[in-house]
DNA sequence: TATTAATTTGTAATTGTTATAATAAGTATA
DNA sequence: TATACTTATTATAACAATTACAAATTAATA
Protein backbone atom coordinates (compact mmCIF):
# COMPACT_ATOMS: atom_id res chain seq x y z
CA UNK A 1 0.00 0.00 0.00
CA UNK A 2 2.61 1.73 1.09
CA UNK A 3 4.95 1.52 -2.04
CA UNK A 4 1.81 2.52 -3.95
CA UNK A 5 1.27 5.41 -2.82
CA UNK A 6 5.03 6.33 -2.86
CA UNK A 7 5.23 5.11 -6.61
CA UNK A 8 2.02 7.38 -7.62
CA UNK A 9 3.46 10.30 -5.89
CA UNK A 10 6.64 10.44 -7.47
CA UNK A 11 4.90 9.74 -10.71
CA UNK A 12 3.07 13.28 -9.75
CA UNK A 13 6.19 15.24 -8.79
CA UNK A 14 7.70 14.01 -12.34
CA UNK A 15 4.98 15.30 -14.31
CA UNK A 16 5.20 18.57 -12.50
CA UNK A 17 8.85 18.92 -13.21
CA UNK A 18 9.94 18.42 -10.26
CA UNK A 19 13.26 16.61 -9.69
CA UNK A 20 13.41 13.31 -7.14
CA UNK A 21 16.26 13.55 -4.90
CA UNK A 22 17.25 11.45 -2.38
CA UNK A 23 15.98 13.98 0.50
CA UNK A 24 12.44 14.46 -1.50
CA UNK A 25 12.43 10.78 -1.46
CA UNK A 26 13.56 9.82 1.90
CA UNK A 27 11.00 12.39 3.26
CA UNK A 28 7.76 11.20 1.04
CA UNK A 29 8.87 7.71 1.93
CA UNK A 30 8.51 8.94 5.98
CA UNK A 31 5.18 11.09 5.73
CA UNK A 32 3.67 8.42 3.89
CA UNK A 33 4.78 5.40 5.75
CA UNK A 34 3.99 7.64 9.14
CA UNK A 35 0.89 7.07 10.88
CA UNK A 36 1.85 9.83 13.17
CA UNK A 37 1.25 13.40 11.57
CA UNK A 38 4.79 14.43 12.05
CA UNK A 39 6.26 17.74 12.41
CA UNK A 40 9.25 19.07 9.89
CA UNK A 41 11.44 18.41 12.97
CA UNK A 42 10.30 15.24 13.46
CA UNK A 43 10.81 14.73 10.22
CA UNK A 44 14.49 15.70 10.13
CA UNK A 45 15.34 14.49 13.04
CA UNK A 46 13.92 10.99 11.63
CA UNK A 47 15.86 11.09 8.92
CA UNK A 48 19.32 12.81 9.62
CA UNK A 49 21.02 9.35 10.15
CA UNK A 50 20.37 8.69 6.61
CA UNK A 51 21.42 12.30 5.63
CA UNK A 52 23.72 13.85 8.37
CA UNK A 53 24.18 17.11 6.67
CA UNK A 54 20.82 17.67 5.50
CA UNK A 55 19.20 21.12 5.93
CA UNK A 56 16.01 21.68 8.19
CA UNK A 57 15.68 24.20 5.14
CA UNK A 58 15.26 21.25 2.87
CA UNK A 59 13.05 19.69 4.71
CA UNK A 60 10.97 22.77 4.70
CA UNK A 61 11.21 23.51 1.72
CA UNK A 62 9.92 19.99 0.16
CA UNK A 63 6.97 19.99 2.84
CA UNK A 64 5.82 23.19 0.46
CA UNK A 65 6.76 21.47 -3.23
CA UNK A 66 4.97 18.42 -1.67
CA UNK A 67 1.78 20.77 -0.68
CA UNK A 68 1.79 22.74 -3.49
CA UNK A 69 1.61 19.42 -5.76
CA UNK A 70 -2.07 18.56 -3.25
CA UNK A 71 0.13 15.92 -2.50
CA UNK A 72 0.38 16.67 1.58
CA UNK A 73 -1.77 18.45 3.86
CA UNK A 74 -0.55 21.14 6.29
CA UNK A 75 -2.18 21.44 9.14
CA UNK A 76 -1.59 24.54 11.55
CA UNK A 77 -1.67 24.93 14.85
CA UNK A 78 -1.08 28.72 16.03
CA UNK A 79 2.28 28.84 17.72
CA UNK A 80 3.05 25.73 18.01
CA UNK A 81 4.09 23.58 15.17
CA UNK A 82 2.45 22.75 11.45
CA UNK A 83 2.08 18.72 11.26
CA UNK A 84 1.91 17.21 7.79
CA UNK A 85 -0.24 14.62 6.48
CA UNK A 86 -0.21 12.46 3.49
CA UNK A 87 -3.48 13.00 1.34
CA UNK A 88 -5.24 9.93 0.99
CA UNK A 89 -8.66 9.87 1.15
CA UNK A 90 -11.35 11.89 2.77
CA UNK A 91 -10.63 12.27 6.73
CA UNK A 92 -11.04 14.20 9.42
CA UNK A 93 -8.83 14.16 12.89
CA UNK A 94 -9.85 13.87 16.26
CA UNK A 95 -7.06 15.99 18.84
CA UNK A 96 -6.52 15.24 22.45
CA UNK A 97 -6.20 18.64 24.26
CA UNK A 98 -4.24 16.68 27.07
CA UNK A 99 -1.14 14.71 25.03
CA UNK A 100 -1.80 16.58 21.33
CA UNK A 101 -2.19 12.75 19.58
CA UNK A 102 -3.96 13.27 16.47
CA UNK A 103 -6.47 10.25 15.60
CA UNK A 104 -7.67 10.01 11.99
CA UNK A 105 -11.70 8.94 11.79
CA UNK A 106 -13.80 8.90 8.39
CA UNK A 107 -16.64 10.83 7.87
CA UNK A 108 -18.45 11.23 4.29
CA UNK A 109 -17.41 15.00 3.36
CA UNK A 110 -19.26 17.73 4.70
CA UNK A 111 -20.71 18.77 0.85
CA UNK A 112 -24.13 19.65 2.35
CA UNK A 113 -22.05 22.40 4.39
CA UNK A 114 -19.83 23.55 1.92
CA UNK A 115 -22.80 24.10 -0.66
CA UNK A 116 -24.64 26.05 1.85
CA UNK A 117 -21.64 28.24 3.23
CA UNK A 118 -21.04 29.03 -0.41
CA UNK A 119 -24.63 29.96 -0.94
CA UNK A 120 -25.27 32.26 2.46
CA UNK A 121 -21.32 34.19 1.57
CA UNK A 122 -21.24 34.40 -2.24
CA UNK A 123 -17.80 32.60 -1.42
CA UNK A 124 -16.38 30.16 -4.70
CA UNK A 125 -15.86 27.16 -2.34
CA UNK A 126 -12.69 25.50 -2.73
CA UNK A 127 -12.09 22.95 0.66
CA UNK A 128 -12.48 22.82 4.49
CA UNK A 129 -11.56 22.00 7.36
CA UNK A 130 -12.82 20.03 10.55
CA UNK A 131 -11.08 19.07 13.77
CA UNK A 132 -12.80 17.70 16.84
CA UNK A 133 -10.97 18.01 20.17
CA UNK A 134 -11.57 16.57 22.95
CA UNK A 135 -9.47 13.89 25.79
CA UNK A 136 -8.11 11.08 24.15
CA UNK A 137 -8.58 7.33 26.46
CA UNK A 138 -5.79 6.98 27.65
CA UNK A 139 -5.36 10.80 29.41
CA UNK A 140 -9.15 10.18 30.02
CA UNK A 141 -8.01 7.30 32.64
CA UNK A 142 -5.16 8.69 33.92
CA UNK A 143 -6.82 11.97 34.96
CA UNK A 144 -9.74 10.24 36.40
CA UNK A 145 -6.85 7.56 38.44
CA UNK A 146 -4.57 10.96 39.80
CA UNK A 147 -7.53 12.71 41.26
CA UNK B 1 -26.71 44.48 22.04
CA UNK B 2 -22.62 45.03 22.82
CA UNK B 3 -23.47 46.38 25.88
CA UNK B 4 -25.17 43.46 27.07
CA UNK B 5 -22.54 41.07 25.84
CA UNK B 6 -19.87 43.17 27.29
CA UNK B 7 -21.80 43.05 30.89
CA UNK B 8 -22.40 39.40 31.23
CA UNK B 9 -18.92 39.36 30.31
CA UNK B 10 -17.72 41.52 33.01
CA UNK B 11 -19.99 39.23 35.70
CA UNK B 12 -18.51 36.36 34.74
CA UNK B 13 -14.58 37.68 34.88
CA UNK B 14 -15.55 39.09 38.46
CA UNK B 15 -17.33 36.04 39.31
CA UNK B 16 -14.27 33.97 38.72
CA UNK B 17 -11.86 36.51 40.75
CA UNK B 18 -10.51 38.65 37.83
CA UNK B 19 -9.69 41.84 38.04
CA UNK B 20 -11.85 44.32 35.94
CA UNK B 21 -8.51 47.07 35.00
CA UNK B 22 -8.98 49.84 32.79
CA UNK B 23 -6.95 47.65 29.72
CA UNK B 24 -8.99 44.65 30.18
CA UNK B 25 -12.38 46.92 29.89
CA UNK B 26 -11.12 48.41 27.03
CA UNK B 27 -10.11 45.22 24.93
CA UNK B 28 -12.85 43.08 26.03
CA UNK B 29 -15.29 45.55 24.55
CA UNK B 30 -13.05 45.92 21.48
CA UNK B 31 -13.17 42.48 20.71
CA UNK B 32 -17.48 42.51 21.00
CA UNK B 33 -17.98 45.29 19.11
CA UNK B 34 -15.24 44.49 16.29
CA UNK B 35 -16.86 42.74 13.20
CA UNK B 36 -13.65 41.55 12.25
CA UNK B 37 -11.80 38.63 13.67
CA UNK B 38 -8.95 40.75 15.44
CA UNK B 39 -5.62 40.00 15.65
CA UNK B 40 -3.38 40.72 18.98
CA UNK B 41 -1.89 43.45 17.09
CA UNK B 42 -5.08 45.05 15.41
CA UNK B 43 -5.74 45.39 19.28
CA UNK B 44 -2.61 46.42 20.40
CA UNK B 45 -2.75 49.18 17.51
CA UNK B 46 -6.85 50.27 18.05
CA UNK B 47 -6.08 51.08 21.65
CA UNK B 48 -2.82 53.00 21.72
CA UNK B 49 -4.29 56.17 21.26
CA UNK B 50 -6.44 55.59 24.16
CA UNK B 51 -3.34 53.76 26.56
CA UNK B 52 -0.04 55.17 25.20
CA UNK B 53 1.82 53.15 27.96
CA UNK B 54 0.18 49.78 27.01
CA UNK B 55 2.08 46.85 26.62
CA UNK B 56 1.65 43.89 23.66
CA UNK B 57 2.36 41.54 26.87
CA UNK B 58 -0.77 42.98 28.49
CA UNK B 59 -2.88 42.25 24.87
CA UNK B 60 -1.63 38.58 25.03
CA UNK B 61 -1.78 37.93 28.73
CA UNK B 62 -5.64 38.69 28.61
CA UNK B 63 -6.61 37.41 25.64
CA UNK B 64 -5.42 34.47 27.14
CA UNK B 65 -7.71 35.44 30.08
CA UNK B 66 -10.35 35.86 28.24
CA UNK B 67 -9.87 32.71 26.24
CA UNK B 68 -9.48 30.84 29.65
CA UNK B 69 -12.46 32.21 31.03
CA UNK B 70 -14.70 30.73 27.89
CA UNK B 71 -15.18 34.30 26.51
CA UNK B 72 -13.31 34.44 23.32
CA UNK B 73 -12.07 32.24 20.91
CA UNK B 74 -8.74 31.97 19.39
CA UNK B 75 -8.18 30.68 15.83
CA UNK B 76 -4.64 29.72 14.93
CA UNK B 77 -3.02 29.94 11.30
CA UNK B 78 0.34 28.39 12.20
CA UNK B 79 2.31 31.08 11.10
CA UNK B 80 0.62 34.16 11.20
CA UNK B 81 -0.79 35.98 13.94
CA UNK B 82 -4.11 33.66 15.75
CA UNK B 83 -7.20 35.82 15.53
CA UNK B 84 -9.95 36.01 18.34
CA UNK B 85 -13.66 36.31 18.22
CA UNK B 86 -15.82 36.53 21.10
CA UNK B 87 -17.74 33.43 21.37
CA UNK B 88 -22.03 34.18 21.03
CA UNK B 89 -23.85 31.67 19.38
CA UNK B 90 -22.50 28.76 17.24
CA UNK B 91 -21.10 30.10 13.93
CA UNK B 92 -18.55 28.67 11.56
CA UNK B 93 -15.89 31.19 9.34
CA UNK B 94 -15.66 31.51 5.61
CA UNK B 95 -12.07 32.34 4.95
CA UNK B 96 -10.91 33.71 1.52
CA UNK B 97 -8.08 32.16 0.15
CA UNK B 98 -6.97 35.51 -1.67
CA UNK B 99 -7.28 37.73 0.40
CA UNK B 100 -7.58 36.19 4.30
CA UNK B 101 -11.20 38.21 4.98
CA UNK B 102 -13.22 35.86 7.25
CA UNK B 103 -17.13 35.83 7.37
CA UNK B 104 -19.38 34.14 9.82
CA UNK B 105 -21.88 31.95 8.40
CA UNK B 106 -24.21 30.28 11.09
CA UNK B 107 -25.15 26.21 10.92
CA UNK B 108 -26.67 24.07 13.30
CA UNK B 109 -23.86 22.87 15.76
CA UNK B 110 -22.43 19.41 14.35
CA UNK B 111 -23.51 17.61 16.68
CA UNK B 112 -23.96 13.63 14.63
CA UNK B 113 -20.32 14.14 13.80
CA UNK B 114 -19.13 15.07 17.58
CA UNK B 115 -20.77 11.89 18.83
CA UNK B 116 -20.04 9.46 15.39
CA UNK B 117 -16.32 10.26 16.40
CA UNK B 118 -16.22 9.93 20.28
CA UNK B 119 -18.09 6.77 19.53
CA UNK B 120 -14.93 5.53 17.29
CA UNK B 121 -12.01 6.89 18.67
CA UNK B 122 -12.72 6.82 22.41
CA UNK B 123 -12.68 9.94 22.58
CA UNK B 124 -14.60 12.69 25.40
CA UNK B 125 -15.51 15.16 22.73
CA UNK B 126 -14.91 18.90 24.28
CA UNK B 127 -15.36 20.92 20.98
CA UNK B 128 -15.03 21.12 17.29
CA UNK B 129 -13.90 23.60 14.65
CA UNK B 130 -14.65 23.87 11.14
CA UNK B 131 -13.44 26.90 8.89
CA UNK B 132 -14.68 26.54 5.19
CA UNK B 133 -11.80 28.00 2.31
CA UNK B 134 -12.47 30.00 -1.10
CA UNK B 135 -12.40 32.60 -2.97
CA UNK B 136 -14.65 35.60 -1.42
CA UNK B 137 -16.97 37.55 -4.09
CA UNK B 138 -14.68 40.90 -4.70
CA UNK B 139 -11.83 38.87 -5.07
CA UNK B 140 -13.37 36.38 -7.79
CA UNK B 141 -14.52 39.25 -9.51
CA UNK B 142 -11.30 40.84 -9.13
CA UNK B 143 -9.31 37.98 -10.58
CA UNK B 144 -11.67 37.50 -13.38
CA UNK B 145 -11.40 41.24 -14.69
CA UNK B 146 -7.05 40.71 -14.25
CA UNK B 147 -6.88 37.67 -16.23
C1' DT C 1 -6.76 54.68 53.29
C1' DA C 2 -3.57 50.90 53.91
C1' DT C 3 -2.65 46.25 52.56
C1' DT C 4 -1.88 42.71 49.49
C1' DA C 5 -2.19 39.92 45.77
C1' DA C 6 -3.03 40.53 40.99
C1' DT C 7 -1.75 43.10 36.97
C1' DT C 8 0.88 45.89 33.87
C1' DT C 9 5.00 47.20 31.73
C1' DG C 10 9.31 46.92 29.18
C1' DT C 11 12.44 44.05 27.56
C1' DA C 12 14.76 39.91 26.54
C1' DA C 13 14.30 35.31 25.08
C1' DT C 14 12.19 31.63 22.48
C1' DT C 15 10.56 29.21 18.58
C1' DG C 16 8.83 27.98 14.07
C1' DT C 17 9.61 29.32 9.62
C1' DT C 18 11.57 31.78 5.62
C1' DA C 19 15.14 34.50 2.87
C1' DT C 20 19.51 34.54 1.03
C1' DA C 21 23.73 33.41 -1.12
C1' DA C 22 27.03 30.02 -2.16
C1' DT C 23 27.70 25.35 -3.58
C1' DA C 24 26.35 21.07 -5.66
C1' DA C 25 23.84 18.21 -8.70
C1' DG C 26 21.02 17.21 -12.58
C1' DT C 27 19.56 18.08 -17.50
C1' DA C 28 19.81 19.55 -22.13
C1' DT C 29 22.30 20.96 -26.09
C1' DA C 30 25.98 21.28 -29.24
C1' DT D 1 31.76 14.36 -23.99
C1' DA D 2 32.06 19.17 -22.86
C1' DT D 3 29.30 23.17 -21.98
C1' DA D 4 25.97 25.99 -20.34
C1' DC D 5 21.80 26.22 -17.78
C1' DT D 6 18.46 25.22 -14.38
C1' DT D 7 17.11 23.43 -10.08
C1' DA D 8 18.04 21.78 -5.37
C1' DT D 9 20.60 21.72 -1.14
C1' DT D 10 23.04 23.66 2.56
C1' DA D 11 24.28 26.84 6.20
C1' DT D 12 23.24 30.70 8.29
C1' DA D 13 21.04 34.91 9.24
C1' DA D 14 16.73 37.21 9.64
C1' DC D 15 11.94 37.54 10.92
C1' DA D 16 7.68 37.61 13.39
C1' DA D 17 4.48 35.98 16.82
C1' DT D 18 4.38 34.91 21.33
C1' DT D 19 5.96 34.22 26.10
C1' DA D 20 8.97 34.63 30.35
C1' DC D 21 10.68 37.53 33.66
C1' DA D 22 11.45 41.04 37.15
C1' DA D 23 10.26 45.49 38.70
C1' DA D 24 6.73 48.92 39.21
C1' DT D 25 1.90 49.82 39.65
C1' DT D 26 -2.87 49.25 40.89
C1' DA D 27 -7.75 47.20 41.92
C1' DA D 28 -10.29 45.24 45.51
C1' DT D 29 -11.41 44.87 50.11
C1' DA D 30 -11.16 45.34 55.10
Amino acid sequence: MTEVHLRDALDTLKSTGVRITPQRHAILEYIIQSMSHPTADDIYKALEGKFPNMSVATVYNNLRVFREAGLVKELTYGDASSRFDFITNDHYHMICNSCGRIVDFHYPGLDEVEHLASHLTGFEVSSHRMEIYGTCPSCKEHSTKVQ
